[in-house]
DNA sequence: TCTAAATAAATTGCATACAATATACCTAGT
DNA sequence: ACTAGGTATATTGTATGCAATTTATTTAGA
C-alpha cells in the first residue's frame, strides 16, 4: 500500500481477500464438477461426512449461509441421492441424513485437497497464517 | 487444525478465507446502500475514480471479473449516472468514463474505509499480513 | 383452550460470478 | 474486395448469497 489515499483499489484489504477466495474456489471445480458438486455443495458435504446428520438450522451456523442459500441446496444434493431430509417430531425442523451414496462419495474427494494444496502458491506456515488471520476477521476465536 | 483428516471442514484453508471475504464484505452493505452502490459496484468505481476512464476489458483484468459480471453491472452504473460508455474508433471497445456525478460521489465514500477499519479485529500489521497473503494466494507479486 | 409471539424452513427478489455461446467488429492474407 | 481468424463485448444459463417475506409449527401466557 503505497499512497494513503483511502479509495485507491490497491490500499483495500476486502479487495485482495475477496479475490483470493474466488481465486482459490475456482481452482475446485476441474475435481468437484465430474464428481456432480459445486464448492458450496462441497463444502456441505464436508459438515455431513463429520456429523452423518444435521438440522438446516445448524448446518447453517456451521458454514455462514443462511436458508435463502441452503434450501435450493440441500435440494439438489437429495436429488443427486446424496442427503436424505426428515421431519423431525418438532415439525419445523427438518434433519439432513447422509446416505450410503452420499458416505461412499467421500472416498472420491479424498485426494482433492492435497490437489489443491499442491497448486497454492503458499508455504504450509503461509497458509497456516492466512488461515488463522481469515478466522479472526469472521470474528472467531480459532487459537 | 487438529486431525490430519483431509476432509474435516476445520482442515480446510479454502472455507475461512471465502467465509471472511464474504463476512468483510457484508459489512460495507449499509454504508454503500444509502449511496445506491453495491459492493462491487463500488469496487469498479474505485478503478474509475483512479482511473477516470478505462475500457470494459482493462476493467476486468484489474477487478478479476469477466463481461457477464460487467456487462449488466456497467450498464447499472451507466443508468445511475455515476459513469457514460462510449464507442472508441475500434467498435469492439466501450470506454467507460467518469461522469461528474460518479466523481461527486467519491467525496460520499471517503469515510467508508476508515469505518470499515475500525470494526476489523486485526491490527494493522496482521491487516498487513493478510493483505499480502492474499495477494500471494492470487499469484500476484505484490511485494 | 385460544391466541400471540417465537422459531425453522421455504420462497421471493435482486445482484453477483462465471462458463459457454453469440454478436459485432477489425485485420491479415489473398 | 473477400474471407478466415482474432478480439471485445453482450447474452444465456446455472448456482450462489443474502435481505425480506411467507409459511408451518410450536410454545408461552391469559
Amino acid at each position: 500500500m503505497s499512497s494513503s489515499d483511502p479509495l485507491l483499489l490497491e490500499n483495500q484489504l476486502c479487495f485482495p481477500l475477496y479475490a483470493a477466495a474466488k481465486s482459490l474456489i475456482r481452482r475446485y471445480e476441474p475435481f468437484l464438477a465430474p464428481l456432480g458438486l459445486t464448492y458450496t455443495q462441497y463444502i456441505v458435504m464436508m459438515v455431513l461426512w463429520e456429523k452423518k446428520e444435521i438440522t438446516i438450522n445448524d448446518l447453517g451456523e456451521r458454514v455462514y449461509l443462511d436458508s435463502g442459500t441452503l434450501s435450493p441446496l440441500v435440494n439438489k444434493l437429495v436429488a443427486k441421492g446424496f442427503v436424505e431430509k426428515r421431519k423431525l417430531d418438532d415439525g419445523r425442523f427438518r434433519l439432513l441424513c447422509l446416505t450410503e451414496e452420499g458416505a461412499a462419495l467421500r472416498e472420491r474427494c479424498l485426494d482433492i485437497p492435497a490437489k489443491i494444496g499442491s497448486c497454492l502458491c503458499l508455504n504450509p506456515g503461509e497458509a497456516e497464517s492466512l488461515y488463522r488471520l481469515c478466522y479472526k476477521t469472521l470474528g472467531g476465536n480459532n487459537e
